[in-house]
RNA sequence: UCGAAGAUAGCUCAAUGGUGGAGCAUUCGGCUGUUAACCGAAGGGUUGGGGGUUCGAGUCCCCCUCUUCGAGCCA
């Protein structure tokens, strides 16, 4: 009977077969102790000379690491260790002999795995963060749909410029020029949280910025909520419950996982509900009191270091200083309004600052959701559009919401990969999803 | 785009300006409880590319390419 291997521990004394690849292989004599994969985990193979035919034992000694094969055998307890199995191996069909697997027990460098991607995933560390990517998707879904929110795909193709053109992936289209890649779904969302209340997309977006960090790829994964008659208390309200759900969740179904990362689920567990809520002039007051200035290279190439101005954005090491009190995400709400995007609603009380939240993650995994409560009125997103010099036309259809029932509305945006890599604790944005595309890597 | 570090065997790394080595991987041999198993042997190199200094360059100098790590920008 053909079982999967982390359902072994339900067949001790059967006779089971399993279908996978060879992950490592050691011999003692008359012994050898192959290790199989199956996708689902690994187990010990015991094969005695004495135990087997001749074919099969000389079988055994030609198998390769990665090379294909169906065992038969019966599950045992491990002599010495408690909760683990092994298969005493009593037959063995070789589908496929690898060639030299170039991607040993060993160490590898980031390059060299990088280059060969399609076959690092087969390490235990990739499974183990494909799988919590797969848990953290799962969960959104899930919240979204248990909360009343319709998924509402956005196009890739588009013909216009959410917050500028310069960081977009264009290509040739037909006879009507040049479309770009999307970098943000936000503004069809709007137009679906209309329609339908409470929407979502979740898809691919690009931005064609040549950012080298651990933090950026050029091609990731957004979730995006759009909601009507949502203000920008609604919309916070929203993230900590959310992100406390996918969290917690993922603490619970994939522990596993997450324990074999060295992840330390201590931290995770302290993610409930209610998050601090900071405003940026609170941030900036914390930054002053720290005495964390703003450095910035000068036309000549001289660094001029200040106390922090009001009305910068902020930068990693300003990020830090913000979050490193907290042991929770942490939403810094009401940005100045100059440096935000062209469709965040103006605070009434206070129009120098906008309705927008940026949540930084702890543990100085840096900002992992923008949002914003949304300008609704349609004089005011008309200056702002214009005070943006961005292209009135292709805006025609998004300002027909403003004209048509337009009503309070709020959403954000929230990247998959930056949320994986905090969950996972990755070092590097680029073991988050399968393959990552940066700007000096296509392949594979 | 800027700054710093780097590029030597399939991989990870050594090598005062003076005959380029080791571990793993590969091939062969040994071992009945191995755990990145171990022990023995073998094969494996245009030292990223180009130019220069020198009796002699992996090593020093210049140019280029690529990589890594930071910064900026952002999710």
């Amino acid at each position: 009977m053909w079982v999967y291997i982390d359902k072994i521990a339900d067949f001790v004394d059967k006779e089971v077969i399993i279908k996978g690849w060879l992950y490592n292989i050691r011999s003692s004599g008359k012994l050898m102790f192959p290790e199989f994969r199956d996708g689902t985990g690994v187990i010990q193979g015991v094969v005695a000379k004495n135990g087997v035919s001749e074919k099969i034992w000389e079988d055994f000694g030609k198998l390769t690491q990665e090379s294909s094969l169906i065992v038969k055998g019966t599950v045992s307890k491990h002599p010495k260790k408690e909760g683990v199995y092994e298969l005493q191996v009593s037959d063995l069909e070789i589908v496929a002999i690898a060639e030299p697997y170039p991607i040993t027990p060993k160490e590898h460098g980031v390059d060299f795995l990088a280059d060969k991607r399609h076959l690092w995933l087969r390490s235990p560390r990739q499974m183990a963060i494909m799988r919590v990517r797969n848990e953290i998707l799962q969960s959104i879904r899930d919240f979204m749909y248990e909360n009343g929110f319709t998924l509402f795909d956005a196009p890739i193709f588009t013909p216009n410029a959410c917050e500028g053109t310069s960081t977009l992936f264009s290509t040739d289209y037909f006879d009507l020029g040049k479309a770009y890649l999307s970098q943000s779904g936000q503004l069809y969302a709007e137009s679906g949280a209309m329609a339908l209340g409470k929407v979502y997309t979740l898809g691919p977006t690009f931005r064609a910025e040549n950012s080298m960090t651990r933090r950026h790829i050029t091609e990731f994964w957004m979730m995006e909520p759009e909601m009507a008659y949502f203000d920008i208390d609604d919309d916070m309200n929203l993230i900590e419950d959310f992100l406390s759900y996918v969290v917690q969740r993922v603490i619970k179904n994939k522990r596993q996982e997450l324990e074999f990362l060295g992840r330390d689920l201590t931290k995770l567990e302290k993610v409930v509900k209610p998050f601090p809520r900071v405003t940026y002039d609170e941030a900036v007051e914390i930054l002053r009191k720290k005495d964390i200035p703003l450095i910035r290279k000068t036309a000549n190439g001289e660094e001029q270091i200040r106390p922090f101005p009001w009305g910068e954005d902020f930068g990693a090491p300003h990020e830090e200083a913000i979050v490193e009190d907290f042991d929770k995400p942490v939403m810094v709400h009401r940005w100045p309004s100059e440096a935000k995007a062209f469709y965040m609603k103006r605070d009434p009380d206070n129009p120098k600052v906008a309705l927008g939240v940026d949540v930084l993650a702890p543990e100085g995994f840096g900002e992992i959701i923008g949002g914003s409560q949304r300008e609704d009125n349609l004089d005011f997103l008309l200056e702002r559009i214009k005070e943006h010099n961005l292209p009135m036309e292709e805006f025609e259809w998004y300002l027909d919401l403003r004209r048509y029932g337009s009503v309070p509305h709020s959403g954000f945006g929230l990247g998959i990969e930056r949320l994986v890599s905090w969950i996972c604790n990755l070092e590097h944005i680029r073991e988050a999803i399968p393959f990552a595309r940066r700007p000096n890597r296509i392949r594979p």
